[in-house]
DNA sequence: TGCCAACCGGGGCGAGCGTTCCGTATCGTC
DNA sequence: GACGATACGGAACGCTCGCCCCGGTTGGCA
């Protein structure tokens, strides 16, 4: 690869993962061409395709993300809402957290599966009630992580939902 | 009016209160047109824009449901939760629901008055977590009732929220 | 029944966006 | 220093969608 070739594409990447962070995958690929001082045409030899970029400028953090579902501790629902939590912390920032479930199949899958290995743990746990899903877990994040880009208080929101996902005070 | 100028207009709101409730307010509107047996200019005599039309056939719906709100109840908590719960109801099967709040101003604006009042009065009686505020009951609703169409289980993400909304379990 | 205003259908315009193409500039080698 | 491969920029294409316009039609009153 030619030296200069190595460095649009830094700068390409560079612009996306600003504005995608920023304002999510419907920012249009032209001003991320804008903003790398590239043509459309430059980010088009690099990526195929305006999801290729989404997904090589998230993948990595994402992944990461999702990686440290695995990671040892000692109360099964305090695993869970840490991984919540570091998912709400993350989405508050950047805004293309929510997307990138969206946007890619694969992220999605291991997404749940992760999700779904902590949440049995916990439900077996006692201490998460029993009738919720996989599912439901990422739809509700999905939907509680948009909000927090309309005005929404993240700390609250978070508290809501951990609050609520205990066993087993009826409403 | 002409009588035939009024039973095209009937068509189209027909056939717009139908797509908007399966598709929300994203669906185009020449579908609407076709659905209706008529060409796009013919929406366009009837309502200035894409948003009046949408309007017109949501405005009804949900001033009720806001006007719901004032309904007497022995129970702040338990005003608050009916309110909330016609709310996931409704948009468990009509998906313009969520939409209407962003669509309008006015009934955005009118919602957050609504759930408002029944926030504070919930809250004074010490029943639901004081550091909730309308802001973020509406957003944290609105995610909520998108969730619904992604295939989360209404009658559970709704349960989690209101627990989730009661006083005071730490997570 | 005939006329005119009201109304209709659908083709078309313009904007936004993802994507492609091509003439030109640049890199790296001989 | 020159040449060929590689990469670049940006104009252009195709598509979608909201919205408008115009030639033809239809309804209802005289």
């Amino acid at each position: 690869m030619r030296a200069d070739a190595a460095r649009n594409r830094e700068k390409v990447m560079d612009a996306a993962r600003e504005l995608f962070a920023e304002q999510g995958f419907e920012v249009p690929l032209d001003e991320i061409a804008a903003k790398a001082g590239v043509g459309p045409g430059t980010v088009y030899r690099h990526f195929p395709t305006k999801q290729a970029l989404f997904q090589a400028v998230t993948e990595t953090r994402v992944t990461a993300m999702i990686a440290s579902a695995s990671e040892p501790a000692e109360d099964p629902k305090q695993a869970l809402f840490a991984f919540l939590g570091r998912m709400a912390d993350e989405a508050a920032v950047k805004r293309d957290m929510s997307d990138a479930i969206t946007v890619s199949p694969e992220l999605r899958k291991a997404l749940h599966a992760a999700l779904g290995g902590l949440l049995e743990r916990a439900q077996e746990a006692g201490t998460v009630r029993a009738d919720v899903t996989a599912t439901d877990l990422v739809v509700l994040m999905k939907g509680m992580l948009q909000s927090l880009h309309e005005g929404g208080n993240p700390a609250v929101l978070l508290e809501i939902v951990l609050s609520g996902l205990q066993s087993s005070r009826k409403p």
